[in-house]
DNA sequence: TGAAGCACTTGATATATGTCAAGTGTTTTT
DNA sequence: AAAAACACTTGACATATATCAAGTGCTTCA
C-alpha cells in the first residue's frame, strides 16, 4: 500500500517520480495482525514507521504490571520510539496492533539519506516532529490542570476519530484514568 | 553576554569565524528582572530564546486562575513557545523569570536564515527539538503512570539543578500537585 | 527596623478517583 | 452452538490527594 504514503506525501510537498522512487526503493511494507507487536519493551527502535492501514498504539508497563497508553496512531501518521531510534537505547514502549494494520517501514539509515538527498521531504519531517512537540505539550498542560471529566471531554475534541475506534479502557489507560472512572463520567455526561 | 551562548555552541558544533559572527549579528540581548514576563498569554511569540543566565518558567493559567508550570529552563537552555512560533497564533501559555535572568532573542526570520546557511546549526536545532520531544514523552509517560511521591522522586532525579534552585509550590505547580501535598512527601522522605 | 508579604508546614476535613467484586451483554474461539 | 474471553457497567468501600485554615519563620522593602 504504498499508494497511500505517495498520496500522503504529494499532499503536503512537491515531488518528481525520480524523488518518489526513490522513497519507494527504501519503504519495506509490514502487516500485522491485531494485537501483533511493532516493538517491545528492551528493543532498539531503528525505523521511521508510518502507517497506511489500521490503528497501533504506543504503551508502558510499570512494576505493577499497568499499561499506560503513550499515543495512538491510525492511518496516515508516524509511529515509533524516537528516543531509542535518537539515541540507539532500548525501548520503554512497546508498541503492538490494535487492529489489523499496515505500516511501511523505513530504516534510519535509509530515512537519512532521503532527508539529505530531498530538501522538502527533510523540511516536512521537520515540520511533523515540531507539531508532535507541540501536540504533547498540549498534552502535559492537560494532564497536570484538568481533572478525569476535563481529559475526557478534551480528548474527545482533540482527536474524535480516535475515540471512536479504540476500545474503552485503552482511552481511560491514555488519559491515566481508571475504565471504572471513564464509564462513571460518560455515563454522568450522558444525563446532561 | 554572547560568550555563553558561543561557549554552548562551539561545545557542540563546529564553527569558523564568520558562522560565529553571523549568529552574534542576529542575536539580541534582554535582561529579566525577577517576575518580569517575557511573553504573555495571547501574544505571539516570534523568536527562538536562548538563556544566558537566570532561570524562567513556561506556564498557563486555567480557569480557576490556578497556574501550571510546563517548563522550567536555567543557563545554557531554549525557550519559548514553539506551538505560537510554528502556527503564528496567540499562545495558551506565559513566560517569565524567576530569578533576575538574561536572554539572547534570534528572530524567526533570522533563525530560518542561520538554519539555512549553517547546516551544522541546522543539525543542532533538529537535534535539540528531537530531544525535546523525547523528554516530554517521559514526561507524559510519568504524569500518567506515577502517583504523587513517585512523580517527585523522579523529577529530583532528572533535574536536580532545577529542584534545589526554584521555590517548591512551583515544583508543585510543575508535577501537578499542591504545596501542600509536596510538603507532607517530603517530611515522609525526610524519614526513610 | 518593623510591618507586610511570602514560602512552607501542619492539622482537620472533604472529595475525586481508585480498588474490588459481581453482573450483563457481546465477540471470539473451537 | 456452546464455551470462553472480553468490554463495559454498577455498587460498596478505600485511599490518595485536595481544600481550608492557622501558625511559624524568612525575606523584602518602605
Amino acid at each position: 500500500m504504498f499508494e497511500v504514503f505517495a498520496k500522503y506525501l504529494q499532499n503536503q510537498i512537491q515531488l518528481n517520480d525520480q524523488e518518489l522512487n526513490m522513497i519507494q526503493k527504501v519503504c519495506v511494507s509490514k502487516r500485522l495482525r491485531k494485537n501483533q507487536y511493532l516493538l517491545q519493551e528492551g528493543d532498539v527502535w531503528r525505523y521511521n514507521a508510518f502507517i497506511t492501514s489500521g490503528c497501533l498504539r504506543t504503551y508502558s508497563v510499570n512494576d505493577k504490571l499497568q499499561e499506560h497508553i503513550l499515543n495512538f496512531a491510525i492511518e496516515n501518521y508516524w509511529i515509533g520510539d524516537r528516543e531509542s531510534l535518537l539515541n540507539g537505547t532500548p525501548s520503554r514502549y512497546n508498541i503492538d496492533a490494535i487492529e489489523d494494520s499496515e505500516v511501511l517501514l523505513i530504516s534510519k539509515e535509509d530515512f537519512a539519506v532521503l532527508m539529505k538527498s530531498i530538501p522538502q521531504f527533510q523540511d516536512l519531517v521537520n515540520l511533523i516532529i515540531e507539531r508532535s512537540f507541540a501536540a504533547s505539550q498540549d498534552r502535559i498542560n492537560s494532564s497536570i490542570s484538568l481533572n478525569a471529566e476535563e481529559k475526557y471531554a478534551t480528548f474527545l475534541k482533540r482527536q474524535p476519530k480516535i475515540a471512536n475506534r479504540v476500545p474503552q479502557h485503552m482511552v481511560a489507560s491514555y488519559l491515566g484514568i481508571t475504565p471504572e472512572t471513564l464509564s462513571r463520567i460518560r455515563k454522568l455526561n450522558l444525563k446532561k
